[in-house]
DNA sequence: GTAAAATACCTGACTGTGTCCAAATTTTAA
DNA sequence: TTAAAATTTGGACACAGTCAGGTATTTTAC
């Protein structure tokens, strides 16, 4: 099992004035392992590395991260929630109808985008959330096998 | 209870090859009454109109129908799925945060856009899902007040 | 218009994500 | 070290949506 060092997690979870807990550390280390993960893998993965952890732990710690802005949330439709290590940086994601493979996009217009619809009818706008649709080369290729 | 002709609900499932039954017809007429409700709501409307519906034939007919491309879904994070009589046009939304208040927008871009990531992957993609999440005038409104 | 075939509907049980609660444990501050 | 605060735990629960079957309706062919 690879375990990367993600910039000492406890120092991340000091730095957002958060307790610090051996499975929190261990929830941002398989996030940032596998990102774009469901609560349950990551769950395993969790256990792989501390033995036992309660679900309820883990989706609290996960709530708490992605509320204080350490973790990122996405919920595609038909699909549980993902989370991924990349936050802050507001970045889209590509995800592939066929496998549910999920990749992530910079932002074709800039730094800090897509804040601006067309028509904001009174809104005060704080995000955008940008998923692309379609389907990933290696189910493109599969397809035109069959 | 308002009904609008919906440019003859049963026309619209014959073009798209659907059997007409009454529910199909009035689960239409309750998107085009009212767009971005959940599943639960629209029966209820469906109800009212047709007296009795199962909850899975409301299902059923909802899935057919986005299927077929006759409605959109859109299923926001953290909300069960919407609906709306708007399809093919690929409009986005705008959500607030607070009361859940859904309206369109029409793209900035043009036509057919947001078609284009910054790096596509390989991917062949067909849609772009855009959500703007903000707050309502109402509710910036009650915010200041208090 | 009628009968056969195809399609859709209904009842009821079930699954998968996620949340709520009170008690027990761990972390933090003094 | 000790007490207060915060976190974790286990179990029950809620919600949205799905599956399976038998029955009723719609469509098609005559």
């Amino acid at each position: 099992m690879i375990v990367l060092s993600v910039r000492e997690p406890a120092e991340l979870l000091r730095q957002h004035g958060l307790s610090i807990t051996a499975q929190r550390i261990a929830v941002l280390r398989a996030v940032a392992n596998r990102p774009h993960s469901t609560a349950d893998v990551l769950t395993e993965d969790v256990r792989a590395e501390i033995g036992v952890v309660s679900r309820q732990s883990v989706y609290s710690a996960l709530g708490i991260l992605a509320d204080k802005g350490v973790i990122r949330r996405i919920q595609p439709a038909g699909s549980p929630a993902l989370y991924e290590d990349r936050a802050g940086d507001n970045h889209h994601h590509l995800i592939c109808r066929t496998c549910g493979k999920t990749v992530d996009v910079d932002c074709a217009v800039g730094q800090r985008p897509c804040l601006t619809a067309s028509d904001d009818a009174g809104f005060q706008i704080d995000e955008a959330e940008v998923i692309y649709w379609g389907t990933c080369p290696k189910c493109l290729e599969a397809r035109t096998d069959g």
